[in-house]
DNA sequence: TTTAAAACATGACCATTATCAGTTTTAAGT
DNA sequence: ACTTAAAACTGATAATGGTCATGTTTTAAA
């Protein structure tokens, strides 16, 4: 569980906003942007905005984990990307005046703040450096799905979950690593059967290791092999 | 064959310019952009720019198609994009400070206008309106490869083709469309031997025409129903 | 603590799609 | 017009990976 404490944020002293798309701000901006925002907690599932609506404002994730997905025809999710601390969300719809193309929620219980429309975009158009960094960084994820497209058409799902687990390792940092299986396959891009399967001819190479729900990665190198061919 | 007429362009009067990032510029930046800009007729299947190098500049569609791809691990490629008149490319990486994460070459003889990258810059400094412009750009791309992600890993080859002539039937226009087997098979994901069987599976069921090398969708509406699902 | 519901796991089966090995057609250059 | 290379096409084969059915374990809630 998290600490009550948690529950306010003070962003001066916030250590997830130092890497973020915030970590630029001078004084008085954080300043501003400390009374601007409203701080809030969700417990693990819990939806920060849904495909098909129109944004209010941005999140930016203090502790905790989200995914971000849309939804095939099916129904089936795809997730598109997971975000940790410090990771700003839902942005890109403020921009293209479009509603939400992807949804997010949480995949545990996290702090997240939350930023009006208004006052973001009234930053955005004060801070060259905040702009600059907005517009960096959406150039920077547009090339990563470039690659993730590539991926996804030519990659075996075993090159693609060897790939995943990469992914995940850095996003989970020290932590083992901790979704459901279907989660998990939802963001490889397989069914659920075919991710169990692979996790446990990883294991049996002695890849990775599984406790219950979590897991731990032991050979980064034939990971990479693999993912890499 | 292109006229030679059209390898020198003037930006007030370039047709294609009004649906572009550049459309909502004033008549002195327009006679700047002109100034700036330099003009280049390319043949069929010249590259504009490959993954890995460092971008000079942006490349502004006059007239001819252009493939935006990446390289899989096996040197397939995966076509991401396909630029028309109007389209103007290559200027992500510019932003991210990365080299460029793709590669982008003509399908057909074209008209291209480059502009360099501090000119470009600078008139992005200047004009918030085209900055708002690359902005929501950006961000409307973004949006639409998240789509495409969810594409690729949760259709069919047979819906993807019929998603992708869809898509293929817009930027081609009143046009026919015109792609070597294999380009639209690494613009749908799939090997050109699934293609091939896939294209001539439609043709029997009337959905399309196959003129030797031009493509003519004469069934939308199934095309819509195969996408969709 | 018990119970119900998720989540995890495994087996059997089969459709889709890639691969390989060829032939035929089309396009391009001399 | 002729030659050659590239592109288009076809068939056979195999395997990857999805689906369905069913059982087990874990988790969360009463």
């Amino acid at each position: 569980m998290l600490e009550k404490s948690f529950k306010h944020v003070t962003c001066a002293t916030c250590s997830a906003r130092k890497n973020s798309l915030f970590g630029t701000c001078g004084d008085t901006e954080v300043t501003d942007l400390n009374h601007d925002k409203t701080c809030n907690y969700y417990k693990k599932n819990q939806p920060l905005f849904i495909e098909g609506s129109f944004p209010r404002g941005v999140f930016c994730l203090n502790q905790g984990k989200i995914k971000v997905f849309t939804r095939g025809d099916e129904g089936k999710e795809q997730i598109i990307h997971i975000a940790k601390a410090g990771d700003v969300i839902g942005f890109r719809s403020m921009f293209s005046g479009d509603p939400y193309k992807v949804s997010a929620s949480t995949l545990e219980e996290s702090n997240i703040c939350f930023i009006g429309k208004e006052d973001f975009l009234l930053m955005m158009d004060s801070n060259p450096i905040l702009r600059n960094g907005i517009i960096k960084e959406l150039s920077k994820e547009l090339g990563e799905r470039a690659q993730f497209i590539t991926n996804m058409a030519q990659k075996s799902v075993r090159e693609r979950l060897a790939f995943s687990l990469l992914i995940l390792s850095d996003i989970y940092g020290d932590e083992e690593i901790n979704l459901t299986r279907e989660d998990m396959a939802n963001f490889v891009g397989t069914a659920t059967e075919t991710l169990i399967r692979l996790l446990k001819d990883f294991k049996e190479d002695e890849i990775i290791e599984i406790h219950t729900r979590k897991l731990k990665i032991v050979d980064r190198d034939k990971l990479l092999h693999i993912a890499g061919r």
